[in-house]
DNA sequence: TTGTATGCGTTATCAT
DNA sequence: ATGATAACGCATACAA
């Protein structure tokens, strides 16, 4: 049923190099001859063996892309977006679930190596970088997309958190409101910290004092958002604008608000953080913080793609930033 | 860097043969020499060319899974699955984004046949089943995962969304309320007949007569959720039961009914369909259906191993069943 | 038990 | 312009 290119060279009457040839269209055949082999190989519906070609040539056209967990909504949308840029390139991607274990993931990086990927991409998780380079990849292309290392420096992209908490309180006191509630998630996990961060970094260019008493520490949930604006408006002085660091969040802030009676964004504003699909369940439409994730996933690619072909001019580290999306709720 | 077994023939003393035999466990080597050999290709850290293993053996250990997008909620959980059951069965798994593109198909179906892989999984998309045989992959082990072709028959597996809507109205039906609303998406979408099928022979079942005024074709939105609540309320003998046809619209009928100042489940009972994120924004969590697309994706991994290993023994088309997730909403 | 030889389907380096 | 040949790294049938 399948054909080879020793097949062809029979048929046509030529050696197997000059099929090679005329196939790859390289120079050096004779015009009528690669026609003639074009013909055969077009009828015969000629598949050029990869297994075989990959190891002749000594490199494949395969990358690796090792990630928590494919079904989660964040991943999907960055390995969508890592496909997409492998694929326009001529390469195909396989992705490896590691669920943040060291050992599958280990196992995922010898499968990849044995398979002789042309490189790999590193997409959150937390395998410690000593034991990447004892893994001998230092000598590998390699990217860490959203996942910072200490020690070495391996070449990066990553999205900027910071700055995207940092937008949404600007735009918060952009529309006058001074006394802005947040509503985090818990206080040791960095997600809260990083948008904390941003949160306090844009009161201080305004020269606003930080007032800890709006700043609330719950959890990633809708409950959390409910209780949360309920505490904010037992304040003495209670916000009248509201920065909830989730979508989840967000929702509860909101149906909090509405079910007190209080109009959005009139009475109080909400600025919500990922434009997940929650944004669409919510009325009104949420003004929030859009992460680029797809994008996240075609920088890394294309950075990966660029050390592959050693066109190393792409900077080490890479940041992406947030975006506000500006709905109708602020 | 990288040793071979031709390396460690050299280094031990032996043949490239007898390397192998040792390396892939097989009879016909002296216990010492097996030791030898063991120990230094751990020490050097040997792994075998998969692309030469393959090229020998004339197998590989990967399969391709093609799917529209798998940064869609929905897919990535079914190749979740998909990779979990092949990974722990030695397989690796190649994801393909046809974005529903016939020529995207075809260009995937190529690479992936040219790359050798053991077999395929199709899921969900529209490729008529003519193409797939044309594309001369009825010699391959094909599996469909929710995607019906008519004429021939492949191995399929399914997920019964009819039983699902049966289900959702049945539990209704026990909680004694003999009028059901039904919001539904566009009539044209076969998701919508099929909900609407499985509606109508719960009613059938108990002997209650179909209602057409009950039945509402709107858009799978929040904002159709909310409408359709309206808008059955102003029936002249209106339903204290809505099944929402998916999670989106059930939270704008939930939003529609507290801010109606009804009590949900005291006033009006509401049953979602998909148990997706959406679920966790409502409050009281919601009843619905949650479809096996995890199992879905195990399944047709399961399905396609067993063909690919010659062990026909499944049956040729399987039906999955959706599951009643009771919360607090009924 | 071990070694030799050959093949898997290409690519690439020589000659001719 | 074309062909013979080796090489890629491993598996395997056949000898020894």
């Amino acid at each position: 049923m399948t054909i080879t290119m020793k097949d062809i060279a029979e048929i046509v009457g030529v050696s197997e190099s000059t099929v090679s040839r005329a196939i790859n269209n390289k120079a050096g055949v004779g015009a009528k001859t690669k026609e003639e082999i074009l013909e055969v190989a077009k009828k015969r519906n000629f598949q050029p063996n990869r297994l075989a070609q990959n190891l002749a040539k000594q490199e494949t056209n395969v990358i690796g892309l090792l990630l928590p967990d494919i079904s989660s909504l964040f991943y999907s949308d960055v390995a969508r977006g890592v496909q997409d840029y492998a694929t326009k390139e001529g390469y195909q991607v396989i992705v490896c679930n590691t669920d943040d274990n060291k050992e599958h993931e280990i196992n995922y990086i010898n499968w990849l190596k044995s398979n002789k990927v042309a490189g790999m991409i590193f997409l959150g998780g937390g395998l410690v970088n000593n034991e990447i380079v004892k893994l001998g990849l230092t000598d590998y292309p390699i990217v860490l997309a959203n996942r910072l290392v200490e020690q070495v420096t391996l070449p990066s992209v990553l999205i900027d958190d910071t700055s995207g908490a940092f937008k949404a309180t600007e735009h918060l006191l952009d529309k006058e409101y001074e006394r802005i509630g947040l509503v985090l998630g818990p206080a040791n996990s960095w997600q809260s910290q990083n948008r904390l961060q941003g949160y306090k970094r844009a009161l201080q260019q305004r020269k606003i004092d930080y007032d800890s008493n709006l700043v609330l520490n719950k959890s990633w949930t809708r409950k959390s958002g409910y209780q949360g604006f309920l505490e904010l408006m037992d304040l003495e002085d209670p916000p009248r604008a509201i920065f909830a660091a989730n979508d989840l969040i967000a929702a509860g802030v909101v149906e909090a608000i509405k079910l007190g009676g209080y109009f959005i964004p009139h009475d109080i504003a909400v600025v919500g953080f990922d434009d997940t699909v929650v944004t669409s369940v919510i009325d009104p439409p949420l003004t929030t913080i859009s992460r680029p994730m797809h994008q996240l996933g075609v920088k890394s690619a294309n950075k990966l793609l660029s050390l592959i072909k050693e066109e190393n001019f792409s900077q080490e580290i890479e940041i992406l930033e947030s975006e506000l999306k500006i709905r109708e709720s602020t």
